[in-house]
DNA sequence: TATGAATGAGATTTCATTCAT
DNA sequence: GATGAATGAAATCTCATTCAT
């Protein structure tokens, strides 16, 4: 409201400076003076745009959170039947669009990392997942229905679905080298295929 | 005369001491002080026995490698056959058993985001994963032979199941409370049954 | 708006800091808490000037090697026959004039030992000597020449001399009680005189 | 006289690990663990045989300083005439002997500036400084007498000498490379020489 | 808004010394 | 004599945060 015209913009630039810094340093190690750095910003500054450096983080985690609700509402604009949409979001998630931003996808395992003991970074951690969740769960059961399947399952299914892609995200990450290259979406893809084809019919 | 070794077991004591520190509060804030008092040591003692902070990081990640590594060869042991191994191994990485020690699960967790940026603990990591990744497609493949079926697909097979495994302990230790509970062993169990079943004939 | 840098100022309060400490209690006896508090200054500060203790020292010995070499400057400015410049500088480095700032000497003195261990204290302590070696050299060719004699040896009585001053600099910190005072200016001069009389005509 | 049979040796050994671990660390740096090592014992036998790494240090100094009387009284044994006495003494410090032994040379350095700031070690440092002044001195009067020159100046021509050979040991411990070599006893010898042809006749 | 110096709490690490065995 | 673990004090360094300008 009362905030000057470029403070928007600054804080959207602290935050991608966080992230980038935290995608190689980790958390701890991205101090605010690397971070300014990285943001062409000096240090003080931070601190008029964030009252805190865990003020940061959760702006970047609910930045995070916000892009992947964005790329589902783009995806869900879309009329296309069940299953290309089903397939279309496992691609965006676990594709070369994905892996096109490894510093994002570094951050989120630090991020991660982070819930496991911060609660506030817990409890956004924990709001994205629901919603991520819940968006898989439906397009799971959407997918099952146009088969003509049960959906009871479809709530595991999405847990299981959903913990492939954070398992990626951190292999990709901490272990690259180890990883077949490319194997993630359409692996994905066809476990998902073949478990509703197997599923009885509703 | 001369006093008696006991580093070993100081060692051990410590790394254990890390172990539990790190579940709660991640690696930067597990204090060497923390870990001492938990330990019941004095933080001296702690450089007496390693170099460095790092290096009991480093210690962690080769005990829980090793220990994942014993419950391969105690597994191995058993003369079942290739699906009940398989079935066994499931249930012992993400059933009960694993549930039963948290703190080893949470700290696997934070090691993967460290990994991220620590060289050092990295390679320790990806070590443990191509560990995991060979024994884990040794059980697919035999799996896949003894139903008949090509094993042209187990590597991508092992690698999404073990990103699967990655990602239920990233989910459990970050968003328990957003996990339906118990899904993991049996659907991870039933996705890659149904992915077997629809293989074609080798 | 912004605030105005002052570090010049801190860093050199800082390096002065670091000579009267050094003079009295060594290099590794003069702790950051005690240069801060002789600076008057907080121990952080000192690490926001300098990345490390080493760098205030590294900055100290540049510090002294260039005011020596603005002595030099001083010296040479003035027009006087070869005899009275070199008589000057031995005057300069010996005599009272030298002696009115002990702190500086013992804590060359100090430099000298830390020189023998710390590869970036003897680069830049070499650096000193050797510009003083030059310098040196060229005051007693240039005496040598006055007189008519040979040049051939100029470098090798510069390095006795050299060795002399810094023995005095050792000796006159180290063991001030056994020396004869005020010695060394006129004893190196009627040294050196007396060596060059003797030298063969050119 | 009640210490058991190795205690002697025991203690050389300690005196000569710390020598050749201050020539390379410097004497705060060369830690108890670090002269146990090089001489190939535990740490705490150093504290059985010294009460503290300061009596280690002064034993040692105590030792170079006997290391040159003896040196001394082997030269004073031979009834060379007072110019070759000299001369040969001059050889002995400056010459190609000392120069054998870098390590006790930097140790001396080091020593040296410890000087500085440790009473104890200053009182032994200038005892042996006073020694060296003596039998200097002695040296240089013997050799004035000898050509029938005034001895007055035998003491500060002694002092001088000694400085030469202080700085000497100090330009070869820290800055080498900057240095002519040899130059040092011919010089000096030379200097000496020229300085006593001068001497106006007693 | 913006700067960058300044603070102070706290972290890791070092190490002489002690001491039970 | 000998070992090597243990202690505790102290050192360097880090860094989020504050604040005068």
């Amino acid at each position: 409201m009362s905030r000057k015209p470029n403070s928007e913009q600054r804080r959207a630039q602290i935050v991608q400076a966080l992230l980038d810094t935290m995608a190689e340093h980790g958390y701890e190690k991205a101090t605010i003076v690397l971070i300014a750095r990285r943001a062409d910003l000096t240090p003080g500054l931070l601190h008029y745009h964030f009252h805190s450096k865990a003020d940061i983080l959760l702006a970047l985690v609910k930045a995070l959170a916000a892009a992947a609700q964005q790329r589902y509402l783009a995806l869900a604009q879309n009329t296309l039947d069940a299953d290309q949409r089903l397939k279309a979001y496992i691609d965006a998630r676990l594709g070369l669009g994905e892996g096109a931003d490894p510093g994002a996808v570094a951050a989120w395992v630090v991020i991660g990392a982070e819930a496991v003991r911060q609660p506030e970074v817990r409890a956004a951690y924990q709001h994205a997942v629901d919603t991520e969740m819940a968006l898989l769960r439906e397009l799971l059961s959407a997918s099952l229905a146009a088969q003509g399947k049960i959906t009871a399952n479809a709530h595991a299914l999405a847990a299981a679905l959903l913990a492939m892609m954070e398992g990626t995200f951190q292999l990709a990450s901490a272990a690259p080298a180890s990883m077949p290259m490319g194997y993630a979406a359409p692996m994905a893809a066809q476990l998902v295929r073949r478990f509703i084809d197997a599923e009885p019919p509703a």
